[in-house]
DNA sequence: GGGATATGTAACATATGAAGTTACATGAAA
DNA sequence: TTTCATGTAACTTCATATGTTACATATCCC
């Protein structure tokens, strides 16, 4: 299966973001990671949706954050996104007459329902501005250990 | 992403197989599960690798549980399918030379590590027993609805 | 106004990987 | 020695995340 990278992707372009003072354009932010301006478009565009960004058109447009890094968690960035898939393995049909499939998947679902709400708990803890503290973090002890 | 039911598939194999008498051969077991005989020796091949099936070949062969039903757990059959991804979200890269990129893939790895490490808790609590008890008590509550 | 620049979006292409399929070798029982 | 079963390689199919092309639309600057 190929994984969903989007949660990461947007993560990295916010931070970005963060970092830079006015919009950044999509083609800017798709060199930065690595992907083509279309995608950062597309993903970009739920993100709006939700309201955590902005864009503008033409000169001197581009994307901007809409909001206060604090307030966003990677739960409500999760959400914007569609609340994507989160696992890998799951049951083979979702509503099956066979007893036996019935057991086996009501076990699953149930160990796959505690590992999903635990995930979605730690997401909800975890803002933007942890993200960019730990950046700063990082960004010192490089400066530090370089010199 | 499509997703792995290859656990799904084998809990359900194997739970036919335990009300079973006798070795049960591929095509019936892919008959049984909806899909093709060779993808039964496939994933049951992993099984029996890992010591909890065995086959026989020939006249009346076929595959058997080589357990206690009551000392395999739903972890026993993740690890012998080889502890295939359980996430269907991931990071863009794993070890990225960007400090931002860093910085929220610690964030989400740990995340993630959590997660996981709750699901295969709970995969080890469970045994092909209790599963085999749940399917009896959804059989009979089945039974006694109908009359 | 008109050219330049940016997003918005549909349509299509590519890549990856799970699952399915075909073909044939190997081995055991009758 | 025929039949039935697994063992396994090679190939095909299918789903889907991501990438790409093309063009419409909106905004800014001159
Ligand atoms: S912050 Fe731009 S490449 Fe990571
Ligand atoms: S037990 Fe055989 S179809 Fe479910």
């Amino acid at each position: 299966m190929k994984r969903d990278s989007r949660l990461s992707s947007v993560l990295h372009a916010l931070l970005h973001m963060a970092e830079h003072d006015g919009p950044m354009t999509s083609e800017a932010l798709s060199k930065c990671l690595g992907t083509n301006p279309v995608v950062v478009r597309r993903t970009m565009g739920l993100l709006r949706e939700a309201g955590l960004v902005a864009s503008d058109r033409g000169h001197a447009g581009g994307w901007r954050i809409a909001v206060d890094l604090a307030n966003v968690t990677l739960r409500q960035l999760h959400d914007a996104l569609g609340e994507p898939a989160v696992f890998a393995i799951g049951n083979r049909h979702e509503t099956p007459d066979c007893l036996v499939e019935q057991a086996v998947n009501a076990a699953l679902d149930t160990a796959f329902a505690e590992a999903e709400a635990l995930l979605l708990e730690r997401f909800a803890e975890i803002t933007l501005a942890d993200l960019a503290a730990d950046f700063a973090r990082r960004h010192a002890a490089r400066r530090a250990q370089r010199g």
